[in-house]
DNA sequence: GTTCCTGCAAAATTTTTGCATCAGT
DNA sequence: ACTGATGCAAAAATTTTGCAGGAAC
């Protein structure tokens, strides 16, 4: 329906995290790990709860907090990004590099969220940062307005 | 030193919003004036306790209740705007009307919020949008990286 | 006078911290 | 063994809700 490129599933992100805090001396077993594979499995951005819940229902109790420090651990070394859309929960999802980049749709009428890319605004992104002079590490697109669905039913 | 033009404050923007809830037969006085024309006040985004504290430093003694509710149906009516910038707390600034839309770099590094407008980056979200088909009503933009002052003091 | 609005206090959410214990190297 | 990592529970921070009293029209 949409012209944008679906992000998908990425196992090697996970096998490269993994690796990255390996070679930093950090440990790796437990809830970090079940962290980290968990966000290489998703196609978009999910949120703590989320991510808790997932990983419970495979069967790995780990504690809710361990994942919020996971995240803060992994966001601080840039492999995954906090991302807000404006309903007030944080999400979190790997740090693509390069062209896997992509950004999200919200609907704001469901709620629903989509993950979408397009080169054009990347490129006017890198522009704009060069224009600004300003020492770009990250950025974060949201488009509000209705999805397909809630427009049909409109 | 940054090439982008800065947000200023904007008394028409309380007046108008303030005629916009009149003629919907909404009452107009007490906190939620004291929200609007403090917001019209300000030249970048604010979060409800910031709006709070000031609205309180001005001697009017609302309840942040109030404040949340105000900024709730203001975003309803799209007459504010909600932001949120990736560090867990929402803020509000009016809805720019066109061409005084802006949008918002954060230092990852002393936490700093500067806003910023980019022409080029506005036509490419437009562009975007339109090769979505996405019924777009808003949209959002964040710059992560390090200020002026965090990178000369790096 | 009627209806909406407001403030206070209590509750609900989301996220962080303390601490004893456990696991990876 | 040493040191970082984890889970649970308690706390903190942010936002929402209930309700009685007050203000705008």
């Amino acid at each position: 329906m949409h012209a944008h490129a679906h992000s998908h599933p990425d196992k090697s992100w996970s096998t490269a995290a993994l690796d990255n805090l390996q070679a930093k001396g950090l440990r790796n077993g437990g809830a970090r790990r079940a962290v980290i594979e968990h966000l290489g499995d998703q196609s978009c951005c999910r949120s703590a709860q989320e991510i808790f819940d997932g990983i419970r229902d495979d069967g790995r109790p780990v504690g809710i907090a361990s994942v919020y420090r996971a995240l803060d651990q992994l966001v601080e070394l840039q492999l995954v990004q906090r991302v807000e859309l404006g309903d007030g929960i944080a999400r979190f999802e790997p740090s693509h590099v390069d062209g896997e980049h992509h950004h999200h749709l919200v609907c704001d009428a469901c709620g629903k969220v989509e993950p979408f890319s397009d080169p054009g605004l990347e490129q006017a992104l890198e522009e704009a940062a060069r224009r600004l002079d300003y020492g770009m590490r990250a950025h974060e697109v949201v488009l509000h307005g209705q999805c397909d669905d809630c427009r049909t039913a409109a």
